[in-house]
DNA sequence: TTTTTTGATGCAATTAAGTTGCATAAACTA
DNA sequence: TAGTTTATGCAACTTAATTGCATCAAAAAA
């Protein structure tokens, strides 16, 4: 089941289920609210996002359900400077083996919004002799289209 | 004074003094220890292994030290995903007025040092229409040249 | 369906990072 | 040197991240 197509699906609560199964998952109540905000939002989540969001559920619970999904390879972690992580939807070709993500983040200045621009591929970028490229993070401040 | 330079400069103690007070910072012990302490290791710090190095220092001093030389344009924060802040030495071409970090940042994941690579330009990026950027971060993570 | 097993949750507690206020000490200025 | 400005150390607080453990729920087996 691919991420992106999920809001064209009938019925959400099966989709949901599904991609937690595919993914290795035990389907609980949590996961499933967790899941599906992160599909209605589109943007990037804090867990304190999640705490203000989900008061039902224990930080802990937020804490470990966002982990679980970083392992499965459902949610990326975004690199700021802030220093409170922030989280992402992971791409449909993601797999917990292998993570691909080259695609841009966006942070808003104004809004404060992180985006992943999935659309936008993230230029080659060259490294010094004998370095080896792993994995690729481009994220751009600036103003969002909202908020212009 | 270049801050590039400063290793070829016969008195490193009267080079630094010149860099803080080029910047409008007062001369201190702190001070000095911590801005040859970047200019020795060359990688990026965070607070936490200046507290390692410096046991002489506050943490709250070291906090502070860190925090003066980012406004003034000494030092940059490199975004990351451990949570931890880690600043760099800025270009030399940076005031405190105008920061410009189209270099790579690079994380070995081995070794775990964080780099600036000043030799590599960042690429340019497209953003979507609506969207303005300011800033670039390109983070790369793999394995550096000493761990390959 | 019931039982068993495996894994998730909530609560308590800890660690670490980031941050502020304030009194004192040190650096700069006149 | 005297006076002014700023940095430092200490105490204290906030928040995020993290672990242990008992309990509860989900999945698998019988």
């Amino acid at each position: 089941m691919q991420l992106s197509c999920i809001n064209y699906v009938c019925n959400m609560s099966e989709a949901l289920k599904t991609i937690l199964k595919s993914h290795n998952l035990r389907i609980t109540d949590c996961r499933m609210d967790v899941l599906r905000y992160f599909l209605d939002k589109k943007g990037a989540l804090s867990q304190g996002n999640l705490e203000n969001r989900f008061t039902q559920y224990d930080r802990v619970t937020l804490y470990r359900t966002l982990n679980s999904f970083l392992e499965a390879g459902i949610l990326h972690k975004i690199p700021n400077e802030s220093g409170t992580a922030t989280y992402g939807l992971c791409h449909d070709t993601c797999t917990p083996e292998y993570h691909l993500h080259n695609h841009i983040h966006f942070k808003c200045n104004n809004c404060g919004q992180i985006e992943c621009l999935d659309d936008e591929e993230a230029p080659s970028v060259s490294v010094p002799k004998g370095y080896v490229t792993e994995r690729v993070n481009l994220i751009v401040d600036g103003v969002c289209a909202k908020c212009v």
